[in-house]
DNA sequence: AATAATGTCAACCGCATTAAA
DNA sequence: TTTTAATGCGGTTGACATTAT
């Protein structure tokens, strides 16, 4: 039986009180983050390191943006989505001052229902082929109306077994999509707003590939896409 | 106005990964 | 190289808010 992160017992749960987050912030001001399983008794919290973390992560940091999501950023979040699946921290890796959480907590409970509304699977963002084809837009991203212009450059990408099934769904979603929506520009290159995300993207996305090839280089039938908005 | 249903989001849990010994 | 502890991540839960009946 694996031991408990940390010593639970007489730690507090549940809601993080002001004094705590002060407590919290204080600390973090001081000596910076890192070491939380030491942090709490050393800021004198009642508090496990993981929920000190967590806390300090997504609500106190203060480069958090918080508040409403842009439509660039729903953009953005589904077309990331659509290449990497529920990598939530690597999705909210390229959306400044947004959480993991954060992310994650408004996928569920916004785009995964905006794009149902429009037909579309959010799990693998494949249309729905119940809808007749005029209600169907594709998930990548071109359904929105961001008026930033976007790039997504996909990197080859192929089936891994188990976990990233998503990956290669979303892939040969995209794939598809060239085909079955012709006023979706596949061709090449465009800029984006979001300045370093998507060379970012490329390279996490290389590594992903990399060691999806290390295990399975049979292969290289591979499409490279790349997405308009 | 009261209650039920539904939505939102902060926080927790357990597993996976990474780093250190 | 193996073991162990710390940290990170994604899924899930539960409290509270809002909307519908």
């Amino acid at each position: 039986m694996r031991k408990p992160c940390c010593e639970k017992q007489g730690t507090n749960k549940g809601a993080w009180s002001k004094q705590e987050d002060q407590k919290l912030v204080d600390y973090i001001r001081r000596h910076g983050e890192g070491c939380w399983r030491t942090l709490p008794q050393a800021a004198g919290l009642l508090r496990c390191g993981k929920s000190c973390r967590l806390r300090w992560i997504n609500y106190l940091r203060p480069d958090l943006k918080r508040g409403k999501f842009a439509e660039d950023e729903e953009d953005l979040i589904i077309k990331l989505h659509a290449l990497l699946g529920n990598r939530w921290s690597l999705i909210a890796g390229r959306l400044p001052g947004r959480t993991d959480n954060e992310v994650k907590n408004y996928w569920n409970s916004h785009l995964r229902r905006k794009l149902m509304n429009m037909g579309i699977d959010p799990k693998n963002h494949r249309l729905n082929q119940n809808l007749p084809r005029s209600q169907n837009r594709c998930a990548s991203g071109c359904a929105t109306t961001s008026s930033a212009s976007k790039e997504i450059v996909s990197h080859p990408l192929k089936t891994r077994l188990g976990e990233n099934d998503q990956l290669s769904e979303a892939a040969s979603c995209l794939e598809d999509s060239t085909r079955c929506l012709p006023d979706l520009n596949l061709d090449l290159k465009i800029t984006i707003d979001h300045s370093s995300s998507i060379s970012i993207v490329e390279e996490e996305k290389k590594q992903i590939d990399e060691s999806t090839l290390s295990r399975d280089s049979e292969c290289d039938t591979r499409p490279t896409l790349l997405l308009f908005g």
